[in-house]
RNA sequence: GUCCUGAUAGCUCAGCCGGAUAGAGCAUACGCCUUCUAAGCGUACGGUCGGGGGUUCGAAUCCCUUUCAGGACGCCA
């Protein structure tokens, strides 16, 4: 059972041609490449079969062609017409009836269309964003999460057993840092002289918990600096910080399933059992009164310090147990996906887990490149010091939920990345997600004239057989294997690929075909019946990206 | 210096497990609203796929080399 109907087909009947003129005793019927020619004068769909045999059987790519041809069951392959192209392709024109019968499934099926079991019984973990709770969130953060969530949307739409996680580094010294720089502030608020700490957080973010804090407590602790007030602002702020993730995280329609404490780490009691592990396992060596891990037995440039002189651990040490225990969790793969700077720390990660007896492939770690802001062509900065910069708050304010995630999945994740605040902010034909939306939009319009005019939807589709017609349905057809392929290549872009072209497609087809006719119900309710399968079909795949899908605009 | 990413149309990027004349959006030019939303459609313009070698019937795609850009190389997190 493939997951595209018609395509199965082809490729079945291409595997029986293949056995039957003794070409080959089998042929995996799953590496049958079929693809949709980008000039349909090449077919409905086409495949390289021919020539991909080259190789194997030595033989001319279309002299393979022929023999495939002559024993092809075009009756059950629903094929109207093969024509052998080029240097070798086969090109299958197919019955139309047979492509429009995919509005049936996608009516059937409404808001579950595109999904499939492909990826059953498969568990994923999927760590994103996991940025630390002293600040406020960035760029590279946000588009970490606009990623991360498409991503997970999509695989378990390809029925990957997906869970959303989010590491709260809350326990090292970044947390003792922010509970200084918030004493200071307080204390400052409270009139003191006061100084930051050296590696102060100078945000503005800093200063409002220390006004907010100040409201509530008053000078209850101005002027001290001990134990009891160190833990206060230390835990006060900590939560603060974490409270405003969870809400902007929120807003941007990102959601998670586990919220993991680097502090329950020490809690359960997970640290040390995972440094006896790897010490009983002979993977760690003391050197300059330091614990190190033998990282270089698995492929790292140098070994990694896991306890300093001082008695202290390193970063490292809580993050091999913490992904230990992800992994103790029964995940089938761990997913990371981490900003561009944290991309040395791959190699060390990996290291960790197989030296605790896991395969490297268990952990996929997904690099995330640099975002600049663009403005009049010209950079926007943005610091963590200096409170003018632009937060990702203002800029989902500024230009909606839907520009800001479109945008951040509109290109893979690993190449550097422009954000065009005047294209985002446009309300105009210059906004790539405008044109998605307002597609939408123009079927939902479609469809309540239609009810005004009583026109229902069809059951069968044989008058459809317009050239635009027929390319609208092949996508839409294809749609629940983009998702697949989306999945695992994990490449959230190729669902805004796909987007965009049901978006052309459809446009394309408004321009030609007039949907609402009470001179032609027939026909009329045959394309009000492809509308409303393709608009399932777009508010599916934009809801994969987490971009909405409005019925008006 | 070592490692990781990139380099494709004027701009931002797809395509990359080798396959048909290299695609899209934006920009530019010209057409299309008495007819379902013109935030739309159509046509045109636009490319030595960074350079140079190699493998192949066939290379943007694979291999080698080189140039440029961004990032990472801590007993920070």
């Amino acid at each position: 059972m493939s997951i595209n109907q018609i395509e199965a087909t082809l490729k079945k009947v291409l595997k029986d041609a293949l056995v039957i003129s003794k070409l080959c005793e089998d042929y995996d019927t799953e590496s049958i490449v079929i693809e949709i020619p980008k000039d349909s004068s090449n077919g409905d769909y086409s495949s390289n079969i021919a020539m991909q045999l080259t190789k194997v059987l030595k033989r001319n790519p279309r002299e393979i062609a022929t023999a495939i041809v002559e024993n092809l069951n075009k009756e059950e392959g629903k094929i109207e017409k093969v024509e052998i192209a080029g240097p070798g392709f086969l090109n299958f024109f197919v019955n139309k009836s047979s492509i429009a019968s995919i509005i049936t499934e996608v009516l059937a099926q409404q808001d579950k269309y595109g999904h499939s079991n492909h990826g059953k019984g498969i568990k994923y973990d999927i760590e994103y964003v996991s940025a630390n709770p002293t600040g406020d969130l960035h760029l590279g953060h946000a588009r970490g999460a606009a990623g991360g969530d498409s991503l997970a949307r999509i695989m378990m739409a390809a029925g990957y057993d997906v869970t959303r996680e989010y590491y709260v580094n809350d326990a090292g010294n970044q947390i003792k840092n922010l509970a200084y720089s918030l004493m200071a502030r307080y204390n400052q608020e409270c009139g003191l002289d006061w100084e930051m700490p050296e590696d102060g957080y100078h945000g503005s973010d800093i200063k409002n918990i220390a006004v907010q804090i100040r409201e509530i407590i008053g000078d209850k602790y101005k002027g001290q600096n001990n134990e009891e007030a160190y833990k206060y602002f230390r835990e006060t702020g900590k939560e603060y910080e974490l409270e405003k993730i969870k809400v902007l995280l929120k807003d941007f329609g990102v959601e998670f399933d586990v919220w993991f404490s680097e502090t329950s780490l020490y809690e359960d009691n997970m640290i040390i059992p995972t440094l006896d592990k790897l010490k009983s396992l002979g993977h760690t060596y003391e050197a300059d009164g330091a614990l190190w891990l033998r990282s270089t037995d698995y492929n790292d440039d140098k070994d990694r310090v896991l306890i300093k002189t001082d008695g202290t651990y390193t970063y490292l040490v809580p993050d091999i147990a913490y992904h230990l225990n992800k992994l103790d969790r029964g995940y089938d793969y761990l997913v990371d996906i981490l900003g561009a700077d944290h991309h040395g720390y791959i190699n060390r990660l990996k290291a960790s887990i197989q030296a605790l007896g896991y395969e490297a492939n268990k952990l996929e770690v997904d690099i995330c490149q640099m975002v600049r802001l663009v403005r009049n062509g010209e950079e926007v900065k943005m610091s963590k010091r200096t409170g003018n910069a632009i937060t990702i708050r203002s800029l989902i304010d500024e230009t909606g939920v839907d520009a800001v995630r479109y945008f951040f999945v509109s290109k893979a994740a690993n190449t550097h990345f422009d954000f065009d605040l005047d294209l985002a902010e446009s309300k105009s034909n210059e906004n790539p997600v405008y044109y998605v939306q307002y597609a939408h939009a123009r079927m939902a319009s479609i469809l309540g004239l239609a009810k005004e005019a009583n026109i229902e939807l069809a059951s069968n589709y044989e008058l459809l057989t317009h050239e635009k017609e027929i390319e609208l349905l092949k996508y839409i057809n294809e749609f629940k294997n983009v998702v697949v392929d989306a999945a695992d290549a994990r490449l959230p872009h190729k669902i805004v690929n796909y987007v965009q072209k049901v978006a052309q497609l459809f446009h394309s087809f408004y321009n030609e075909c007039k949907v609402v006719d009470s001179t032609n119900i027939e026909l009329s309710s045959q394309r009000l019946a492809l509308v409303a399968a393709t608009k399932i079909t777009l508010k599916n795949a934009l809801n994969l990206i987490g971009v909405s899908a409005p019925e008006k605009m």
